[in-house]
DNA sequence: CGGCGGATTGAGGTCACTCAACACAAGTGG
DNA sequence: CCACTTGTGTTGAGTGACCTCAATCCGCCG
């Protein structure tokens, strides 16, 4: 069965820097070590929650990597993002106290588990908290803003470009390799996130390949042009 | 004869239920008229606020009409939402504490202005402020969530059709009537938000009026009917 | 080894785009 | 009052990017 939850703490946290806010105190700081109440694992492929489900928490990835995605009423859906460590999901539960999206771990992961209520009652005392959530709820609208405009304006080789260095610029900062990474998500997934079908994004694939500007073997990409790819991304008719 | 100037205050504001929280006490209330400094008028055609300028504040509509917008460096732009009385604006400029996007206003506007300071600030005391602030921001979230899906996975018609019942739905609950509407903006500007072409939004509108779905008089809209308008949204091709 | 999900590639179709002409209303100045 | 402009909206013809359908391939795992 599910081993006892283990008590852990954000002040030793690695990625504190980027699920946290920074510039606490001493004390400020055990007091957020209160706000995770415990971690979850999630098995690759099940859901860590639902549309339709009750909202209780916010959830910061302390490993693995999610999608989150919508759907109509016919059974169509869209992924809307994917999320990796240090990032936090469940946001859309806020408005309405159920969760509006599904999320799902695409590997093996875990959560840190922070009960919503209580996130409010101690950003109520601690400011650095209160802007934080600020901040973290703003950062999603903005991105989603970024979405918006690929999905929106944007051609085929655009969209994949856009995405793979957005992917692999996140990595980094993460501490991967800049100009390598591995998918995580099927074609289909991409597709569904960049409004693509999964045929078009494995011709884009293949096109990137033939131009020199990436190497691709299943879901193993390396980078060989990072100016190239961002070229294409701001060049609405790339005149080459 | 004119009567005694009423000083505009949240607690009389008649868009109060739209902007504000519900259920407060009193005091509460008179502590929140103190949030909104000052109002400003906005002629058509002129910016809230731009791309790149200082976040100071947050905006709640009070009259008028807005469109928001991103860009790209190669000088695109995606219409990111239209907004109306009783909305609040400003949101993405929280995390960078400058705005990433423009404001326009589509007709003359007056808005309410919040120093975000100052939410910030009572919202630590009034915990129904804090709770609104946080829903305001989520429900954005999760309204472009259907952005995203229409933009990924709809066809022409769908997008057009659910951008009319959003609209006439939204207006409808601001006391107009749930089937006639004037739209505040271009073609140009509806096909940027559903990331189509101005050819396309009026294309798909003649469309419309030829199956008699709705009556269309340049800016005036009429719809007839509202049932084969949902029809069209969810299950153009349900076959998936 | 065979089966299976995922990825690639090809051929043909279609929806929305591009380019272009025209319509229409409101405003401007003669 | 009209001619002219300007911004906006409509409509048509042709094109192209992406989709659909289908066959095939690859890597993984029992």
């Amino acid at each position: 069965m599910t081993p006892p939850p283990i008590k852990v703490t954000c002040s030793n946290c690695n990625l504190r820097e980027l699920c946290m806010p920074t510039g606490l105190n001493e004390q400020q700081l055990h007091r957020i070590d209160d706000i995770v109440a415990t971690r979850r694992k999630i098995k690759r492929g099940s859901t860590l929650f639902r549309n339709g489900e009750d909202f209780t928490a916010l959830y910061a990835i302390r490993t693995g990597f999610f999608k989150t995605c919508v759907a109509t009423e016919d059974g169509r859906d869209q992924v809307t993002g994917f999320q990796m460590a240090g990032e936090i999901i469940g946001l859309d539960g806020i408005v309405h106290d159920h969760h509006t999206c599904d999320t799902v771990a695409l590997e093996d992961a875990e959560v840190c588990v922070m009960p919503f209520d209580r996130l409010e009652e101690l950003s109520r005392e601690v400011t650095a908290l209160q802007s934080h959530v600020h901040k973290v709820m703003s950062r999603e609208i903005v991105r989603e803003h970024g979405v918006m405009l690929l999905l929106g304006s944007m051609r085929a080789e655009e969209r994949l470009a856009a995405f793979v260095l957005n992917l692999v610029q996140r990595l980094h900062t993460r501490g991967f390799s800049s100009s390598e990474l591995v998918l995580r998500m099927t074609r289909e997934e991409i597709g569904s996130y960049l409004g693509l079908k999964l045929e078009t994004v494995s011709r884009t694939f293949s096109k990137f390949v033939e131009e020199g500007l990436v190497e691709v073997k299943q879901r193993h990409v390396r980078i060989l042009d990072t100016e190239g790819l961002k070229r294409i991304v701001n060049s609405q008719h790339a005149c080459e």
